[in-house]
DNA sequence: ACCTATGTTGATAC
DNA sequence: GGTATCAACATAGG
């Protein structure tokens, strides 16, 4: 279930690989590889070591030594990073390093979906949603007419939102996901980004994206947490999308 | 058996 | 340029 918290947890997986000697490289994967040719990641990084490991929303980047390349990994839809476990009997293994102490870090991903590669360009990345400035925030996500949730979800914006988290986070902020970006003003967008910085905060500390408050009622005939109104649900950005008609309105209520 | 659903990103078309 | 749709992949479930 990779959104932020999942590549959180990823890269400290991978923390626990660095300073080893990478002996053998397995990139014969070519989709999850692409654009390399089978070897060539195997080349770049055989003699190395891994020396950091660093994120931006999902995607992840992991230095090597001896000014060595650049290893960009990102989790796709399935994807984990396992590291000292024996190999997946299933074949799910679509990436992976062995070190000269017996250890493995292996890209774990069923739906090849997940990519491994050589130096990532990250130039089209926006800032990581955790981390980003107030002025940065309003700008990036206030900008255009498109659907709220489906500007949260542009990872050029801000980078780190699933959709899992997009629909806790709009919840928490009493904002539709159907709201054009154009439409919040600064007041709705300081409060959406609190909610983001919070809802990621709590989920990195829980364990994943799907430990929101409302993730137990995305399903049909959920409920919100706080009135009980039944949940609308649509598809909204390419994704389904739940939320609270009563407590997420498309319009403001008229003041009274 | 067949159809739909699923956490992501990127290419493409308007 | 901004926005919308589909495709890539593999599995699970009605």
């Amino acid at each position: 279930m990779p959104e932020l918290p999942e590549a959180e947890r990823a890269r400290q997986e991978i923390e626990r690989a660095l300073g080893r000697e990478i002996v053998a490289v397995d990139d014969a994967d070519t989709y999850v590889c692409r654009p390399h040719a089978p070897g060539e990641i195997a080349a770049a990084l055989t003699g190395r070591r891994l020396t950091a490991a660093h994120r931006r929303g999902k995607f992840m980047w992991v230095e090597t030594d001896d000014d060595g390349p650049d290893l960009g990994l990102h989790l796709g839809m399935a994807g984990r990073i396992v590291v000292d476990e024996p190999p997946s009997e299933q074949g799910w293994d679509r990436f992976a390093l062995d070190f000269a102490d017996g250890g493995r870090l292996a890209l774990r991903d069923k739906r090849r979906l997940g990519r491994a590669v050589i130096e990532p360009d990250f130039a089209h990345v926006g800032p990581d949603a955790g981390e980003v400035s107030r002025a940065e925030f309003r700008a990036r996500i206030g900008r255009g007419n498109m659907p709220l949730k489906a500007r949260l979800l542009d990872q050029r914006a801000i980078a780190g939102v699933g959709n899992l988290l997009a629909d806790e986070i709009l919840w928490q902020a009493g904002l539709s996901p159907r709201r054009p970006t154009g439409s919040l003003s600064n007041e709705e967008l300081d409060e959406l980004r609190r909610a983001t910085r919070r809802a990621i905060r709590n989920s990195i500390r829980r364990g994943g994206a799907h430990t929101g408050e409302l993730n137990p009622e995305r399903v049909a005939g959920g409920r919100c947490p706080r009135c009980g109104s039944e949940l609308s649900r649509a598809r909204i950005g390419g994704r389904t999308t739940y939320w609270c008609p009563r407590h997420q309105p498309d319009r403001l209520r008229a003041s009274s």
